[in-house]
DNA sequence: AAGAGGGGCAACCGCCGAATA
DNA sequence: TTATTCGGCGGTTGCCCCTCT
């Protein structure tokens, strides 16, 4: 009673996406929306698995996708994420608007962990390398923060640390129970900085808001200003899928989307 | 200039849990 | 209750590009 593929193995093409298919991806979703994965191919007519379309429309395609490099306050924000929930890259990603999980795990292999390595600190763990010579310190700089934030927010998802996610990382056996060792300078002044964005932290971990990376927008073509052919003064679908091509290159964000508020978000994907 | 080696990233693979018949 | 389907997740692979020698 085996699982069976997919998809059918014979004529399933493999690699790297050309322009033409992603093309085709996107008009088929803008046309309908995100349905069932497994007929997208067949419908659009993509010789692909159809889990090859849904990674390719969730970690490229997306025009709510940020390109490029992690900034400093992204890399510490999933850093500390990773502390408290370990490899649960969807759950970072979650956190972080126009972030794949696919582009974090990547991040955190190529960069964050050769970062963590050289600073002496166990990236698996959060712990100090050097743990055995050293008296592991009863709380981080992090934990400071965090302390910190209480006394100041105590009414902050931070500072009652009562939401559902706590109480799930709390039950999991994540690097989270660990506290982190400092031993330099550079990881301090880091960790300071991390401070400085524990009101972000605050926000993207409330249960509460709305998630950054909620796309229900997009199962619903036509629904929002994005792909309103008259509101965008699209002529056709041609020359919106163009544009969204062109997105990927400079991400929603770009535009400066970014800086609007939930309720003008709300707004614009309503179109009241 | 050319080859070797390594890094970065897109994409694939296989497993799991939820949903459904 | 059980078999099956499907979407989603995390780990891994393989290709491309850049740097070094």
């Amino acid at each position: 009673m085996g699982r069976q593929p997919c998809c059918d193995k014979l004529g399933v093409k493999k690699g790297p996406w050309t322009a033409e298919e992603d093309k085709k991806l996107i008009n088929f979703i803008l046309t309908n929306g995100q349905c069932c994965w497994r007929a997208v191919p067949k419908l659009a007519g993509l010789s692909r698995c159809g889990k090859s379309c849904r990674l390719r429309w969730t970690n490229y395609l997306r025009p709510d996708l940020k390109r490029g490099l992690l900034n400093e306050s992204e890399e510490q924000l999933v850093i500390d994420l990773h502390a408290r929930l370990g490899n649960r890259w969807s759950k970072i990603a979650a956190r972080m608007p126009g972030r794949t999980d696919n582009e974090i795990k990547n991040h955190w292999n190529t960069h964050i962990k050769k970062k963590l390595l050289k600073m002496g600190i166990d990236p698996v763990t959060h712990e100090s390398l050097q743990k055995e010579t050293e008296e592991i310190k009863t709380s981080s700089s992090s934990e400071k923060c965090l302390q910190e934030s209480r006394k100041h927010h105590p009414s902050s998802p931070l500072g009652s640390a009562n939401t559902q996610e706590s109480s799930e990382e709390n039950s999991s056996s994540t690097p989270s129970e660990n506290s982190l060792t400092i031993n330099d300078y550079e990881t301090e002044t880091m960790f300071e900085s991390l401070c400085e964005d524990q009101m972000l932290l605050s926000h993207l971990l409330s249960e509460n808001e709305p998630s950054f990376m909620d796309t229900s927008a997009w199962e619903l073509p036509n629904n929002g200003p994005m792909f309103n052919n008259h509101a965008n003064g699209f002529s056709s679908w041609d020359d919106c899928t163009t544009w969204l091509l062109d997105c990927q290159d400079f991400g929603v964000h770009d535009f400066g989307l970014d800086s609007l508020n939930d309720v003008e978000i709300d707004i614009l994907n309503t179109g009241n």
